[in-house]
Order: C-alpha cells, then structure tokens, then sequence
DNA sequence: TTTGCTTTCCAAATCGCTTTGAATGCGGCA
DNA sequence: TGCCGCATTCAAAGCGATTTGGAAAGCAAA
C-alpha cells in the first residue's frame, strides 16, 4: 500500500492525500477526513525512506554510545535512552545509536554527516576541551551536550546537572554534622562532571577554612571495584576519614562493603553520600542503611533532551539552549554526626 | 557531494561509480582502484535515505526497549546494546532503538513494517506462549528472539542460553556440598528464562529425593530490592535455608545485604550463587567475599545475534537459527560446605 | 458577461541512489 | 573482412514520497 494507491483508492492525487495527512491548511476538512479514514483503514504508512530522500531530513537522531567510557555510561544507558525515545516516538523520530570508539571520533562524525543518516546527534560524557564539538559545529551537524564543556567558546546546546553545587551542599552538610576528615570517591578525572564536583567538594571545604586531603581523594570508574579499593585504601590512613562523598550508587557499594569490612557501621562510624542516577534498580531507600544522595533522575534529562532537540529542529537556535538542573539532596541514614 | 557529482569529477557515468563502490565485479580493477580514491579524497558517502528507497532496504534493525520490562532489562542494555552495535557498524546498519509498552506492541509492529523503518527486529524477554511471534511472522517481519519461547510451533530464530542447565547444575553443586534447604530468588515468573530456571532448581532438588519447599522459592523483578525482601522473609523460616540461588546480581546484592542484617556469613553460614550477566561496572571476582556465579556474557550474545541477523538477510532461514548456550558454573568464595 | 479571488485539487519535477538493458571497444577466429 | 564474445561502460527507468507551479470551480463584484 503506497501513497499512489491510496490516492487511486480515494480517487484523489497524490498531493492532495499527501497533504490531507501532513496536516496542510489548502485542503478541505470533508477530504482530510475521508483520507485519513481510508489510510487507516487500509493501513497505510509512508515508507521512511521515501519521506526521508524527498524532505533531505532524516527523522533520526543519533545517540553516541562511547564504548569506551562504556564502563562509565553502562548502567545509565537503558534509562537515559528510555527517556529520550519514549518522547521521540511519538513524533515518529528514530533513535539510532551509534557505537563509537573514543579515539576516532571524528571521522564517524564525519561519515554520520555525509551519509545524513541522523538529523541531530546527543553527546555524552564532555571534557573540559572537548573537541567534538568544534568538529560537529563546523560539519554543520547540530547536537546537544549532556553535560557540559567547560573551555569550549563554541556556542551550542547543553543539558547539565548542577554537579557543582550538588557536591557543595552535601559536602557543606557532612561540615555541619562535624565532620572534618571527608574522602571523595570521584568519576574519571577528564570528565567534567567529575572536574565540577571535585570544585564542588573544594569549595564547600575551603569556605571553612578545611583544606582536601590529597590523599582521601580518588577517581576513576564508576564500579563497584574502584569504590571498595579506594575505600579501602583511605580507611587505613589515620586518622581516618569519618565520611565518604561517592559519584554513583555503583561505586557507592563497593564503599559500603570497605566500611563494613574494617568493622565500622555506615551512618554512625562513618556517613555517606552518594550521588544518585535515580536507577529503578538499584533503590537508595532500601539500603540498609539508607543512603543518604545527591539525586537527579537521568531517565528524566533524556526525557528534557527530546524535548530540547526538537525544539532545535523547529528552528530554535542551539546557542540560547542551556539548563543546569538543580540536584536534590536526599538525608537518610547513611549520613549522621561525626564521631567523637 | 553526491553520486552525480562524484560521476562527474571522474568523467564517468553514475553506474559504473555506484557500481565500482559497490564491489560489483563488472568493473575495471584501475577504474575502481580510481573511483574509491576519489570518492575517499572527496569524501563521499552515500546518501541512506536514497539508498534505502532505491534498494527497499532500511539498512537499520530495531530493536525493542520494554518500557514495562525495562525493570529487569535495565542494567542489561548497554552492554546487549554495545555488542550488537558494534558488529552491526562494521556493516553500516543501524540499530534503532524502539520504545514499546507491553499493552500494544502488536500495533506498534504493524506500524514498523507499514513504515518499512527496520529490516529486522531483535526482541527479548519472551514469554511461553509469546503471540509477538506469531504476529510478526504474519507481518514478514523477520526477527531474532533473544530468549526462547516455550510453546510456539512456527519456526523462528533465537538464541537462548541453557538457563535450566545452568540452574540444574548449581543446585546440584550446592547439594554436593550438603545444603538440602535451598532459597530460590527468581525473576518475573511470567518470562521463560525464569521458567527454565525453576525447572532446572526443581530437576536437581528432584533427582536427589527432594522436594523445593514452596515457601522458600520467590520471583519478581532483578532489584536489589526484590533480592532483600525475600531473603529476608526466607532467613526467618525455620529450619531456615542454608543456601540460595539468585536470578541476577542485582537482586544477589539484595540476598546479601539480608543475609549480612541476619548476623549470618557468606560462605559460611550461607551460601549463595548468582547469575551473571558479566556487567564491567558489578564484578563477582571482586567482591567480598566473590561471588560464585553462573555466568554468560550478554555482551557476546549479543554480538552473535547481529552476526545471526546478517546470515538471515543473506537468506539464512530462521527455522534454522537455534543457538543454546551452555553457561558456566564459576565457583567463589560465596559458596561452602553446608553447615552442620 | 467578465474579472478577480478563494478554495481545492492536480500533473510533473525532484530528492540521490540502484539496476536494467543496451552500447561500445577490442581482440580473436573463421 | 566480418562476426562473435568478452570486458567495460552508459543512459534512463525506477524506488515512494514531497513540493512547485498551475488549473478548475465557485462565487462576488464590476
């Protein structure tokens, strides 16, 4: 069933059953409605391909699945795809992902371009110079950042999490609840997420005159391995540290099991934050103790970057598109005051 | 830069361009040898949507992302998604990912093949009498089921991997050490994989003389969550169990966290061994102490999928694409003699 | 009746590729 | 010389939609 036999079907032309259906003002409602009713009664679809060749746009986006940092991204990609393309769908917009090595780019970049495959792309996971985007910029291919570059002059688009101030506040209340000597189990050092709440984390101390511990200070990925080593390795240092900040809900665990192996007790020994991706999962109330998080729900920003990027198709330009979503802090028992 | 062009720079006709990027053998080993360098030098690629309308291929596969399902698909995705996409970018089709409600995936797949969108689809978490194959193999959709269907009689293509044996054996490994009060965590009673799971627990029990006591047997969704409260709910039944099979890490750390509150051991007051999906970010050699496990890579399978994908559009019939794998039992830590 | 607008519909061009069917050039053979 | 077969190359016809530039019909005003 093409648009040709629908249109023999209703004794019309191709235009006009073309029309009716994209909603085209020049044609009678009495018509419009009996087109629609035969196309859905007769099951009609436009190919995509055809769609695609005669309007040159794509109806796809591209989400980058860096295999890389993979090991980072992982648990996050069904909830932040599930967010994005359940928007998507309902605009008959594909999502396409697109496995990417980090070290070439840049020439997928340039092949996605050529070959139009994708109308727009969503990036993940940005350095602080991160050069993708002078590239796409100058393909003329636009995207949106989930995160956000820091040195980048380039104006664009971008999605972010206050991951500043979300590690301000939860380190400013491990202070208020006395503790002094406060670890910091970051992200991969490059990512500026992990750069943010690092400042996040100085800033809070210093503004008590407190100065980070080099030593209690640690970064990498967000498994539940480097969790527990670093842990580890901080809870041997004395004094010791009587809190934990923690970038995932991943590494999270693997700190939890270091403190329970030295024989503290979480959320009287020892307190802890964790950031949290909001993982239907993995519950950070039903932790036992709970733990206490810094929370912003991923599913949710794919949900907003769907959004954003249609907004961008209907002309909105990608530099006057900025958000940096707040981050709640959510106290539960993870966290209480320091030890004497 | 497009075909015409490229023809034209070249002083050759569009045919034999396309033709010489194509590998089609009728033509001059210098005039190819020149084409593609110019084509590389140019930077030419096809246009998808063209070529796609032209050949009335999509060049694309789907693959369905569960939004009910995705509960216990979850954590799985990037890692089955990274191994499918990775095979599937050396042959430039994309993976286009599909958000489908439980409620009406039947119209949704009416849809797909009305649009001509994808030329395969990849489903998962079937159920025994899944009517998702019957309705594609209506639609000539052709498909790939990640799982197996119990009891559907039109041939189709899936690859499985030997649940029932897995679970068998680890029971019985379990029973060779001399526990007898065996917990089983399932997952979602209604997915065939738990259904072979259970199987296998109660084949093993059975071959020995015992019966799996019903109150120690429970199912539901891979969380962290579902995993504590039945292992809690287990641990205060007396005799209580001295060992316990967990359908996924996830609920595993659940299991966990009730048998440590429980003032109980791992591998010594309990056992326990878990599935393994093989997440890089949930390591079961790297916990404490490691977890024993049954173990498959989802990743891999998922790589073999795109490659059973690409022997089915090369006419491979799906009647004749049955892949069981066998999983392996890796012994840890997690599991000892049971207790006097 | 003619003219000028709307409203509604249409024929044909177009998007950029693949593919069919035919043409060309050339050496070998009768 | 003329014909055949082989290896190459080409012109043009699709693929199935969108879109441009009218055209026909209906109606009001001149």
């Amino acid at each position: 069933m093409k648009l040709k036999d629908l249109a023999a079907e209703l004794g019309l032309s191709q235009t006009t059953v073309s029309r009716a259906l994209n909603g085209f003002p020049e044609v009678n409602e009495a018509t419009r409605e009996r087109v629609s009713e035969a196309a859905r009664r007769l099951g009609y679809r436009a190919n995509v391909s055809a769609r695609r060749l005669a309007t040159g746009r794509s109806g796809a986006i591209g989400v980058t699945l860096p295999l890389q940092r993979s090991l980072h991204f992982g648990p996050h990609t069904s909830e932040f795809l599930s967010g994005i393309s359940e928007r998507m769908a309902q605009h008959d917009i594909d999502i396409v992902v697109t496995p990417i090595d980090a070290d070439d780019e840049i020439p997928v970049f340039r092949r996605l371009v050529a070959s139009k495959r994708v109308d727009a792309l969503v990036l993940s996971a940005p350095t602080p110079n991160d050069e993708r985007i002078a590239a796409l910029t100058e393909l003329g291919m636009p995207f949106l950042m989930h995160g956000r570059a820091d040195n980048v002059k380039i104006p664009h688009a971008w999605l972010d999490i206050d991951n500043e101030g979300a590690f301000r506040r939860a380190t400013s209340h491990l202070l208020d609840l006395g503790h002094t000597r406060i670890a910091m189990i970051n992200g991969p050092e490059d990512q500026t997420f992990a750069i943010h709440r690092d400042r996040g984390f100085r800033s809070a101390m210093l503004a008590r005159g407190l100065t980070p511990d080099p030593q209690l200070i640690g970064g990498g990925r967000f498994t539940d391995e480097n969790g527990f080593r670093l842990a580890q390795a901080f809870l041997e240092r004395r004094p010791r540290p009587t809190a934990f900040l923690a970038g995932s809900m991943m590494t999270a665990l693997g700190v939890f099991r270091a403190i329970r192996l030295a024989g503290l007790e979480l959320g009287k020994d020892v307190s802890m934050i964790a950031h949290d991706d909001v993982f239907p999962y993995l519950n950070a109330d039903n932790m036992v103790p709970s733990m206490s998080t810094t929370r912003s729900s991923i599913r949710a920003a794919g949900a907003r970057i769907a959004e954003l990027l249609l907004q961008m198709q209907d002309g909105k330009p990608p530099g006057s598109i900025h958000e940096l979503w707040p981050v709640e802090l959510v106290l539960r028992e993870s966290t209480g005051p320091a030890p004497k």
